[in-house]
DNA sequence: CAGGCAGTTTGCGATAGCGCAAAACGGGCC
DNA sequence: GGCCCGTTTTGCGCTATCGCAAACTGCCTG
């Protein structure tokens, strides 16, 4: 197996703290894999049997109830960490994760998860931060779906996408994976069909440039403006 | 101020793994304080300054938007942790916390917080697979939030609080502390207009009895029922 | 290069739940 | 015991969004 470079990784938020002489050592614990777009990296239910590090690619992680809907939890950015149902005490994962672009991840066994944040609490403690930041984010995610319409939802999705996976254009910003209306809906709760009719109204506007699974913001300015527009606002 | 009990704590998740003699050390650290029914103990945006176990009573924690309207982020009860601002890296409180009922609190500064993981590395772990319980929480109400109607999200809403807070009675299960139609609303993304409606049938159909900021689930097996019932189901 | 399929668009009718308004209720406080 | 205020109930019209159906499109494959 090729050796990961401790440079590549020495600067994720989940090892501050750790000097880099002890990251080789937590490196060597690890072991890599490539999953081609399109496939599954664990299953929702299956036994939690590791942790993983996304180095390269995207993964979607979703979750499904019992009579088959289901919803996007977030997706995975290269640097970020998932799978982490030993740590926060689950037998099971609790979400599918699927690889939506060819993607690279570093793999450790569950393990090795108590010796390391034995021998390494710093892990501890940045786990316990990124953990609390997705649950800031789910908490804020409720609220929009409490208090917001669709559209508005949709520009707030878009633009957390753009902000974490964007790539920069000339002009706009691109959405850097392959993203279907479903998806979108499925971040935002709400149907692929009205994903469409918004998309669309937006594109003849200008505001977007989109097609199959990609998604361009051609004026990201005027969608913040959208995603902030309280019901009430006046139109036009 | 009167000395905590170490035998009334000791039992709990965040001390799992804590030896006695050291849990008497920590708790020389805090401070506890009582809050009267109806009183905020942090408000959203404010800097975080302390984290808090709640010994006794009941406190809801809502987040609200710039425009004013509000979710309820959950309900602590005694036993839990709540206002965990510095474990979770975030410098101002992301929620309001108030007392519900009277309550009282145990309350450490924040500045004792490095002092305390470092000390006793099992703490960050057991915060860490709470907060991961939680984000499940989030998860699993985005995805009811996403796929069911308002009158199941009531009943999975009641059947928690009743799990979590409810008074066995010799006939049903009350819930035992006070919490208004506009609490419920706001727990299931809909309005207390929605919520009265509901609860209003259920009681006809004797599923429930309610006033005044008091709920008692007088038949929670037929509330299950309803909770899982898909919106396909046949109806009667 | 043709065909097929997954993804997208669009129309149209149905409806769950909202928003507003007003009345009824109940409990605590003086 | 009576009053007052916060909570709850209920009616009614409205509309954002769903659900279904059908057509369209662009990409990938063979």
């Amino acid at each position: 197996m090729a050796k990961v470079d401790t440079s590549l990784v020495a600067h994720l938020p989940l090892f501050a703290g750790v000097k880099p002489d002890d990251l080789d050592e937590i490196l060597r614990e690890a072991r890599s894999a490539r999953y081609p777009r399109n496939t599954a990296i664990f299953e929702q239910g299956a036994d939690a049997q590791s942790f993983f590090l996304l180095l390269h690619g995207h993964v979607r992680a979703t979750k499904t109830t019992p009579t088959g809907e289901q919803i996007v939890v977030r997706y995975v950015a290269p640097g970020e960490t998932f799978g982490l149902a030993m740590a926060i005490g689950a037998v099971h994962y609790p979400a599918t994760a699927m690889a939506v672009d060819d993607s690279v991840v570093l793999i450790w066994p569950n393990s090795a998860w108590p010796r390391l944040i034995e021998r390494f609490p710093a892990i501890a403690t940045n786990t316990l931060q990124t953990v609390g930041a997705r649950l800031q984010e789910s908490h804020t995610r409720i609220l929009e779906m409490s208090t917001q319409q669709v559209e508005q939802r949709v520009a707030h999705a878009l633009l957390r996408l753009a902000k974490q996976s964007g790539k920069k254009l000339d002009h706009g910003i691109e959405i850097d994976f392959p993203i279907s209306r479903q998806d979108i809906a499925q971040m935002t709760g709400t149907t692929l069909h009205t994903v469409s009719r918004i998309l669309s109204g937006w594109e003849s506007q200008g505001l977007v440039e989109s097609g199959r699974q990609r998604i361009i913001l051609r004026d990201p300015h005027k969608i913040v403006v959208l995603a902030e527009r309280t019901a009430d606002s006046s139109p036009i």
